[in-house]
RNA sequence: CGGCUAGUAGCUCAGUUGGUUAGAGCGCCUGACUGUGACUCAGGAGGUCGCGGGUUCGAGUCCCGUCUAGCCGCCCA
């Protein structure tokens, strides 16, 4: 018989029991967070019609898609991200969901790009987004920077920076510098994009490179990434870049938001150091309209943005045909497993149970069984060692390889007396004590 | 798609100018230990040397092809 070889998909991964207990107990964690702030879950279909998904994410974005004719040779795709299903839902459900309307939504995605186990970057990989639909408020965006503060601090993430801009800022150079063709401003921002991968020098490389741009462009270019590179506090940051900007309506309207945004989450309790105003922020994403979001972990920079997002009034539009604001921001758990684990930041845990119940011969059995029973009754997560009959040093080994803190040893001796002998694997130490005492002993280590 | 590097035990790797039966450490299993893991000692299992072809008396080693993985570029977050 011809054997199977396994193996897995470029890109796609196994996640192991020791790699699931972290991420898990993770994601847990994001949900509380993303609740503590009035969020319902949702959830939607992994596959979708081609045409929905693809819908305004741009031409770039389309060669990365998993697309493919289903059986009965309709046009269907994994979805890339999660935003534009959510302005799908919001667009079919229509006034059947309030306003502004607030959900989260945790799962996986699809993107057949260059994968990077070093910088956490697969084809299949989780999004945990956020959004609020229906509401222009900068109160909105400013939430965005408070709930990804607060994820940050629940996963335990001390240093990190939450850079954000607003797309408006773009035009409002365009205008200023006079470039005609949006296509052209789109390589300018691809390269200011670039900044902090290959400086200034590189990125003035790249302008000089670019034909239709003309000298004094390219300077007005430069002029203003210095402005956004500006050491100072946010807020004087800003001020120059309005100064710059003036006379330009949206550069005008884009750094008075930034600004608004700033003082909201200010009052929201995120902190200065946590926040920064960068006018080189621009996101792939073509839906994005004003406000945008990227997180990084000044320890591990090189795994890029952690949790991101923006504002985006025109997505829902493409839907019902009637433009609702709306702005978020997602979590990409995978970069931030991977950067934490790397940071150390992360509690490995290969074991759900808090105690291994061993089995000591055929009489005692029974008296095994009745005491993983009680103490899954008190709350304890307990295993029962299920391999019968094995000697006790294989059980400890066992439990040792599980990393399970506590062993239960019952025997004939203890059994008579109704008691059990509780071992702690870490301590090396072993005490024999009534049944009744044994959960409490095992909740408090 | 282009460039670079690497594929030898479950893992990390060694393997001389080509020369018997391919090794080490860690891990795993068994025993010393018929009520105790992490220490010690003894033993054991596990390899088509990525795959195919060529050169040679002889290839893990040299040559060609191919596949896979990783990195860089491109692209993207």
């Amino acid at each position: 018989m011809a054997r199977i070889e396994p193996r897995l998909l470029k890109g796609f991964r196994d996640y192991l029991p020791e790699v699931m207990i972290p991420r898990v107990k993770m994601l847990r964690k994001i949900g509380e967070v993303f609740e503590r702030f009035g969020f319902e879950p949702l959830d939607t279909p992994a596959i979708e019609y081609a045409d929905i998904l693809m819908g305004k994410l741009g031409p770039e974005a389309e060669k990365l898609f998993y697309r493919f004719k289903d059986n009965g040779d309709r046009d269907v795709a994994l979805r890339y991200e999660l935003t534009v299903s959510l302005a799908r839902v919001v667009a079919q459900y229509g006034t059947d969901l309030p306003r502004p309307f607030k959900r989260y939504q945790m799962g996986p995605v699809w993107r057949a790009e260059a994968p990077s186990v070093e910088r956490g970057r697969y084809r299949e990989f989780w999004q945990c987004d956020v959004d609020i639909v229906g509401t222009q408020s900068l109160l909105a965006d400013a939430e965005c920077l408070a709930i990804d503060n607060a994820v940050m601090q629940a996963v335990g993430v001390k240093n990190f920076v939450i850079r954000f801009n607003n797309r408006k800022l773009f035009r409002g150079l365009q205008q200023k510098a006079g470039i005609a063709s949006d296509s052209l401003m789109a390589d300018v921002m691809r390269s200011v994009d670039k900044l902090d991968k290959i400086e200034r020098d590189g990125v003035e490389k790249e302008l000089t490179g670019l034909a239709d741009l003309n000298e004094a462009q390219r300077a007005t270019v430069l002029e203003f990434l210095d402005l956004a590179k500006f050491q100072s506090p946010n807020s004087e940051r800003i001020a120059r870049l309005a100064q710059f900007l003036a006379g330009t309506t949206d550069g005008e309207k884009g750094c008075a938001e930034l600004s608004e945004v700033l003082q909201n989450a200010q009052r929201m309790g995120v902190p200065d150091q946590h926040v920064s105003a960068d006018a080189t922020i621009v996101r792939g994403l073509d839906y994005y309209t004003g406000t945008v979001f990227e997180t990084t972990l000044t320890d591990a920079p090189h795994f890029g943005s952690v949790m991101s997002g923006g504002r985006y009034d025109g997505l829902v539009g493409l839907f019902s045909g009637k433009d609702e604001p709306a702005v978020g921001i997602s979590v990409g758990i995978d970069r931030l497993v991977t950067a934490l684990g790397e940071l150390k930041l992360l509690k490995s845990g290969k074991a759900s149970a808090q105690v291994l119940v061993t089995v000591f011969d055929e009489s005692s059995t029974q008296y095994s069984l009745r005491i993983a029973s009680e103490l899954r009754s008190a709350g304890i997560s307990a295993e029962l060692y299920l391999d019968t009959p094995a000697k006790l040093g294989k059980q400890l080994k066992y439990a040792e390889r599980k990393e399970i803190p506590f062993v239960v040893v019952a025997g004939p001796d203890e059994a008579a007396s109704g008691e059990a002998t509780l071992k702690n694997m870490l301590a090396k130490n072993q005490s024999r004590m009534k049944l009744e005492a044994l959960a409490a002993a095992i909740a408090k280590p």
